[in-house]
DNA sequence: CAAGTAAACTAACAAGTGTTAGTTAAATAA
DNA sequence: TTATTTAACTAACACTTGTTAGTTTACTTG
């Protein structure tokens, strides 16, 4: 197991601070005393504000487009497939729930990876539909809107970062079968 | 009907850019750009950038807090009071997603009102899991951590801002009607 | 030991920040 | 008409922003 690069810790950080005020209020001063050391001293690790920006991002949304491809190709039932990205949400947000934050509420502050990641993101959602519609047509789902159902489902799941670091006792496969049930069936008691 | 004041006419574009960039991002003279003049005449109507952020967000949770303690004390199901819920959450946010972009991603940028807006936010989360608690232990809503599903219901909900302005076609009593169904009874077919 | 490198430092810059002071032109009230 | 208010303006302030240049210190490698 390498440890960590002087880089990565600085993107780590940064990360951590993008997560509590957002990457506009966050300055290079702030990141640097977060450090320990002068703001001017970042640079000999890292580019840039917006490469660490970059860095943070675009490396979470590729995995969720990966992970998503998979899944949309298995030949598992929708139920199961739907099932599967929740978990691959829990999985990735607790592993990275700083990241989470900036690919949430900072993507629009990308510059050049700006179209990059709109590309990502709405291939992303066009598995995720994919997946809803074959549902809908096999009669696993219920027939309502997916354009409703992707957006009620995937805010829940984008959001895990606001919650997860709150539970620590939590057993992450546990949370992961009490969305699943609370997504898919929901939360009447029939 | 009065006509709204020139003070009420830069809150509203204030909160429009703050939604595309968040608060940090957007500055006095970006501000005065979008009005047509410069950014010094702002202060002939507003004292502040942060009284601009104020005058957003509290009164709108205010809304929130007044609707939900309406909805605490009635006498309704609790699948009813959920469904209340999800009525006032379309309802205020397709009078006003701007400003309910604010009020979910820059309420930590409050200064004096900071713990004001946290108090407001708690109340409503305490009412919200009350409700649950007890259709819980009347049986009408399945046994999972109220956290849980507070946690996931809610988040839906505060993202509506992000999804309503795309639908303007869309009836919203219908929009409401399609996301108690998901929320409550799920998208599975029994 | 000498040379090179990694990573910190100080100092500074040009641009942008929220905001104030003082002024002017047009609309309204006396 | 005259006086007053409203709402814009120009100019400037003190401070903060991301970033660069050049330097120093300590460790590693030949």
């Amino acid at each position: 197991m390498k440890s960590e690069t002087r880089q990565q810790e600085i993107i780590r950080v940064a990360a951590q601070l993008f997560k509590e005020k957002g990457y506009s209020a966050v300055t290079m001063r702030d990141l640097a005393k977060a450090m320990g050391i002068k703001a001017a001293s970042l640079y000999n690790h890292i580019n840039s504000k917006q490469d660490i920006l970059n860095a943070i991002i675009i490396s979470l949304a590729e995995e969720f487009t990966d992970g998503m491809k998979q899944i949309h190709l298995s030949n598992a039932s929708c139920i199961d497939k739907l099932k599967k990205i929740i978990e691959l949400h829990v999985h990735i947000s607790s592993k990275n729930s700083y990241g989470m934050a900036s690919l949430n509420n900072d993507w629009m502050h990308l510059e050049t990876q700006l179209t990059y990641y709109k590309k990502l993101r709405s291939d992303y959602e066009n598995d995720f539909k994919t997946i809803l519609k074959d549902g809908i047509k096999s009669g696993e789902i219920v027939n309502i809107k997916p354009d409703v159902m992707m957006f009620s489902i995937l805010t829940t799941l984008r959001s895990l970062y606001i919650w997860i670091p709150k539970k620590e006792d939590f057993n992450l496969q546990e949370l992961s079968n009490s969305l699943s049930h609370i997504l898919i069936e929901g939360i009447a008691k029939d």
